[in-house]
DNA sequence: CCCTGATTCGC
DNA sequence: GCGAATCAGG
């Protein structure tokens, strides 16, 4: 992978911009993090604040090496004393070049168009569709344990943007729509464009409006069983 | 350990 | 010119 003018460029300005050699090197692709500082200094814009780079002492001797040069064997080598180490009382006046340090990393990304979230997000076969087993309320569909599909969620999208609501719900009751205060009953299939919930005020003390309470709360009792006492809307009076 | 940038040096 | 290896600080 070459150093093209529009691969500097976008270097460049992430350098600039405050991103890491790291991301620089991720946002580029197939170049090293090592590969993006060098030529970052190569290009001549270094100078930022680097962890390393607060040492100032006489230490130009020797830092980085590996292959080939022996290491200079310094066996027989008539050590004088280590006295070398002068304690000095550095960093008295040191200004510190820690300016401001924004993390505009985020806002590096341009946009690109990528930000849309695709219409198609699963590419689920059409063809064979999953057996259904039964039928929830609400009309929602059990399958089978080996009915299930589609398990893996595509890929995160860059960035979220708000969805618009479409004009199949334009007035209805969405999930966002919901409150302790709206009927929660399904209406519709979850994943078709116009799914929604019921939605008029419920029955207090109950997720469901009265018409749907009557759905949902059927008595369905074995003929002559001795019920006891209903436990709605409060428990009835304690028995003791 | 992880991360970071700086530096060196063989290619 | 390039970048892996290495160093060194947080």
């Amino acid at each position: 992978m070459g150093w093209t003018d529009e691969r500097i460029a976008t270097l460049k300005k992430m350098w600039e911009g405050g991103s890491t050699a790291s991301e620089i090197a991720a946002e580029l692709g197939g170049v090293s993090r090592n590969a993006v500082i060098g030529k970052a200094h190569r290009l001549g814009l270094k100078a930022r604040p680097s962890p390393v780079k607060a040492n100032d002492k006489k230490k130009p001797a020797a830092p980085a090496k590996k292959p080939a040069v022996a290491p200079a064997p310094r066996v027989a080598e008539p050590r004088t004393e280590p006295a070398e180490r002068s304690v000095t009382g550095e960093a008295a006046e040191r200004p510190a070049p820690r300016a401001a340090a924004p993390s505009p990393r985020a806002e590096a990304v341009a946009d690109d168009g990528l930000n849309a979230v695709p219409s198609q997000p699963v590419p689920g076969p059409p063809a064979d569709l999953p057996k259904i087993v039964s039928v929830g309320p609400g009309g929602f569909l059990r399958q089978g344990p080996g009915d299930q599909q589609a398990p893996i969620p595509p890929a995160p999208p860059r960035r979220l943007v708000p969805a618009k609501p479409s004009p199949e719900i334009a007035g209805k009751t969405t999930l966002l729509d919901l409150s302790e205060k709206v009927c929660r009953w399904p209406m519709g299939h979850p994943g078709e464009a116009d799914f929604h919930f019921c939605g008029v005020a419920v029955n207090p003390g109950f997720p469901y409006c009265v018409e749907h309470c009557g759905r949902a709360y059927q008595a369905q009792l074995p003929r002559g069983v001795r019920r006891p006492p209903p436990p709605l809307p409060f428990g009835g009076p304690r028995v003791r």
